[in-house]
DNA sequence: ACGATTAGTCCATAATCTGTACATAATCCT
DNA sequence: AGGATTATGTACAGATTATGGACTAATCGT
């Protein structure tokens, strides 16, 4: 609940830096006049705010505008990506990647390193990021950027900044955050990929991001902010159960919705979703029957989860993105009929615009997010 | 997301306010010493607040207390329920109650008047409801309380005020608020139900209220606040999917939890929760045999619900409270099963203890809420 | 060229918190 | 019993930050 701390007149100024950086993320470039009648904030104030926030680089001046037809033109002010940075990194079962984006959210630079990180030793692995991170900074650095920040998405549960579980990698309880001499944070895949696709994708601010990978997991998106749960383990759609006596799931289960729709029993024995849909393309109707069987039982696990969570839409992510031909009709229709009587509209389904690189964007825009948030502690005003 | 508008001086101050009162809240009497060492204010400005809340009523000096062994003794101040009250008002299929608490959270009035609202003509229901307010509202004046705010818990859906489908009372679309000259809310009975077990009951932070009456509903209370999803429907654990193909429900779906787990299934032609508890204790074979299936369906459902919203505990009200006995088992089995590896050990499940009044309390409670979280607008300071 | 209009800055004022000093009230020690 | 010690609560000057009106700046329309 609400903080206990009293606030005093730094906090008031922090409060109101945010305020501005805040309305000028959201609305985009304004003059310090249109700031004022915006914020409630006088004249003067704001003046003395951006004067600030220019001076630390994430707001730049660009020129003259006309609001009005008469009078003095204004000097539009909007946030610049030239100085400050932030690093996104994902450690997954293929590969290590890292990017770097800017306070605008422009990508500015991406480095994927391909790997093979199934059971692996969390010290090698770990190392080979640290090089990604050094290679990537010094390289953000030559071109006039500060990274003030990173954060990691890993296939796995996160708690309290430590890496609980991850089956896939074969990690247990492994601390990340001391290894990198930046602020640090560390989450689940599919939070970070449904951040990613609130601040890089369609930029709704109510959704379910629903992230088919090996395994099955979900972001909910709530009024722009990420519902986490009592123990940062909530969305985990892929143990729902669809048939409560269906067959075993590797998680002790039975049933559970990523028996059915998983990338194993998609792929159904081929070697990649590529071929999947080639298979798909070309009419295979072995594939078809996976794909309607998965699709089933997602809508399925989806109709609990939208009586559960009440999403704002449902976005397909992961291996469903390029699936959703496919997987629409057999998901809609599921949804559609199961909710009939309890909302005038099912939530509309949609396919992710960002694909793979959701979890990694998504980590870079967490520190991004914190920035705006609260300039005057991450950027020492 | 976060406001938009700029702080200003009185803000400050009505965020101090707050402070100090959530901590007396929290944490019970302090001297104002020992408040300024939680707060981090200096002792100057607590003294300075406290006279506000002492003026406003909602705390009083009760007395001399020694903190350490040596030195002058302070004065402790506490929440005081001499002056300032809320009103609780529930609408529900065979009665309306009502019930006035204070800031201690202390019970001072409760009423409850039977009436038959199946099916009931709205207007005439209202005006039942004006009088018990009025009625109420007159007995607490006179024991010198003031009523400040009032909120209504109904057994249907709420959207932005409006009442907008409730079934069993066959209404559709009602707008209440206008009817009361006070500060008024309006809400669904088991988000409501779900505050009065955190107010009221427990007492914990982090759990998921499971509220068993005609349908099947459930609020999610993380860190202390209610979690209402995109529309403020979250939580319909009633229709969340336990067979994929099992019987139709009311709601259009298929094998929905209210099918095997509503108060009609587990009743299964008996007239009254109570009836059913006595032919469970001599041993009936039917009424056992409805219990266990009604177990393993919530046992099914409440895995679903656990891997989505991850709550900290399970706490089952209305009346699944009074069968608790013959619940827990099936349905703990279930949990523990299905949950297997992917928790250390699964959410508690325990029994409400507070029963039927739940959601007028809760109703009362969430205006104090707001008493709490921001007295200088709720009493004028 | 001049008035109207709007943008941005200057400066005195106001609101609120901080920090030090001090009066107060109890216990401890001799 | 009396002074030393310790802690509470208040007073007052000082610091920080926002406000509001006056002033300067820049552009348009006539």
């Amino acid at each position: 609940m609400g903080s206990s701390r009293g606030v005093r007149h730094d906090s008031m100024r922090a409060r109101n830096l945010a305020v501005v950086l805040g309305t000028l993320h959201r609305s985009g470039p304004h003059t310090r006049a249109a700031l004022a009648e915006l914020t409630g904030l006088t004249k003067t104030t704001v003046s003395s705010l951006i004067s600030d926030l220019l001076e630390a680089g994430v707001v730049s001046e660009s020129g003259a505008v006309r609001a009005g037809e008469r009078g003095r033109p204004g000097v539009a002010v909007g946030l610049s990506g030239q100085r400050v940075a932030t690093l996104g990194l994902e450690i997954n079962i293929d590969y290590l990647a890292a990017c770097v984006v800017d306070v605008t959210r422009t990508v500015r630079l991406r480095r994927t390193r391909p790997a093979d990180n199934r059971n692996s030793n969390p010290a090698d692995i770990l190392q080979g990021l640290r090089d990604l991170v050094k290679e990537t900074t010094a390289e953000a650095e030559e071109s006039g950027l500060r990274i003030i920040g990173a954060a990691l998405a890993v296939p796995g549960t996160v708690e309290g900044g430590v890496l609980r579980s991850a089956p896939h990698l074969g990690w247990r309880d492994v601390r990340v955050a001391d290894l990198f001499d930046l602020p640090f944070a560390i989450d689940n895949e599919a939070n970070l990929a449904a951040l990613g696709e609130l601040w890089f994708g369609s930029r709704a601010t109510d959704f379910l991001y629903v992230s088919g990978e090996i395994g099955v997991g979900a972001g909910l998106v709530v009024d722009g902010a990420l519902f986490r749960g009592t123990f940062g383990l909530a969305g985990e759609l892929g143990h729902v159960v669809v048939v409560p006596d269906g067959p075993a799931c590797r998680c002790g289960g039975r049933g559970c919705l990523e028996v059915y729709a998983g990338q194993d029993a998609l792929l159904n024995g081929l070697d990649s979703v590529a071929s999947l849909v080639e298979h798909l393309e070309s009419g295979d109707p072995e594939a078809s029957a996976a794909c309607e069987r998965a699709g089933h039982a997602l809508g399925v696990a989806l109709t609990s989860a939208v009586h559960l969570l009440d999403p704002g839409k449902i976005v397909l992510g992961g291996i469903f993105a390029p699936l959703f031909p496919w997987l629409e009709a057999p998901v809609g229709a599921g949804l559609t009929a199961r909710l009939g009587q309890m909302r005038a509209t099912p939530p509309a389904l949609v396919v992710s615009e960002i694909g793979a690189d959701a979890a990694v964007l998504g980590a870079a825009g967490l520190i991004i997010q914190r920035v705006i948030a609260d300039p005057a502690q991450t950027l020492a005003l």
